[in-house]
DNA sequence: AGTAAATCCTAGTAAATTACTAGGAGATAA
DNA sequence: TTATCTCCTAGTAATTTACTAGGATTTACT
């Protein structure tokens, strides 16, 4: 039940993208520099975000990544599951009305995973992005030293 | 974000034992038949479910598995726990007073992990053995084809 | 036009983890 | 004494993770 460093890089490459994207866009360069991150393995990340819809490309020289909506409109949620794939414990834990697990009616665990799965969907659905920059901002965390922790 | 086999076995396993021991120790080989899972792995799981004080063995003919203590005294936390180490979704996540991360109070993300190792933690421990038992027995389970599913 | 700074895209790959299997020792009831 | 159990340690194939590598393409600037 561990997060992949996809989803913990990732998050925390997307609060300072947006942090620092409010006039220009960012490069992959200046976020892995300040954050510690291999820039190629960011890449992969950021194209992860992109594909999700969460952040826009700038090409060529002086580009760069930008938020592709509000801040307030992203959640914690949304950019887990572009990283990580569904946050569901097990396979069969969603809602499908259907396509769901043919024995689930017989099913006692689907209740528990089910139950966890609700959880977690709802802790990280109402945590969004401009929550946490503006946390960011108070806690001056521009200063800290990203060498230290890798989550 | 996925619970491991050892989760999702032993916590079936360990419904089913639940369901059969009220009177005499229940046999791997009787659980991994109805269950549909391999005996030695089975195996595995109850000598860890052992160490963490969740089930009482029998040894020699005869011999098997009983609850270690009553159903109610037993969290679905308490048995993921045991098989799947901390459920934290980052190393992090705890509330560890002192031994935690040093940037702890630099890290916007850790707030994060919390939460969802929080909400994690609250649902799986309120669900307990006894409900699960429950509700077994009211969805008459026994006839469920374990081949079918995996969970 | 040329160059530097970017994103983009696909593959490859070492290390770790998972999900088992295998073998055999020891305990106990019949 | 034998069949049925638990107990314990190792080994191992398959999968996943966490990257690295190479190079194509786009664009701003001089």
């Amino acid at each position: 039940m561990k997060l992949s460093t996809k989803g913990r890089y990732g998050l925390r490459a997307l609060i300072d993208l947006a942090q620092y994207s409010t006039e220009a866009p960012v490069s992959i360069t200046s976020i892995s520099a300040r954050q510690d991150l291999s820039e190629r393995y960011l890449e992969q990340l950021m194209s992860m975000m992109k594909k999700a819809g969460l952040v826009k490309s700038v090409r060529g020289a002086g580009g760069g990544y930008v938020l592709a909506k509000d801040m307030a409109e992203i959640s914690v949620g949304d950019v887990l599951r572009a990283l990580e794939g569904s946050l569901e414990p097990v396979e069969c834990a969603g809602l499908e009305p259907d396509g769901g697990c043919k024995a689930a009616d017989y099913c006692v665990t689907k209740y528990v995973w089910q139950r966890i799965n609700d959880s977690i969907s709802q802790t990280v659905d109402e945590i969004r992005l401009d929550q946490l920059v503006e946390e960011s901002r108070r806690k001056q965390c521009a200063g800290m030293d990203r060498t230290a922790c890798k989550n």
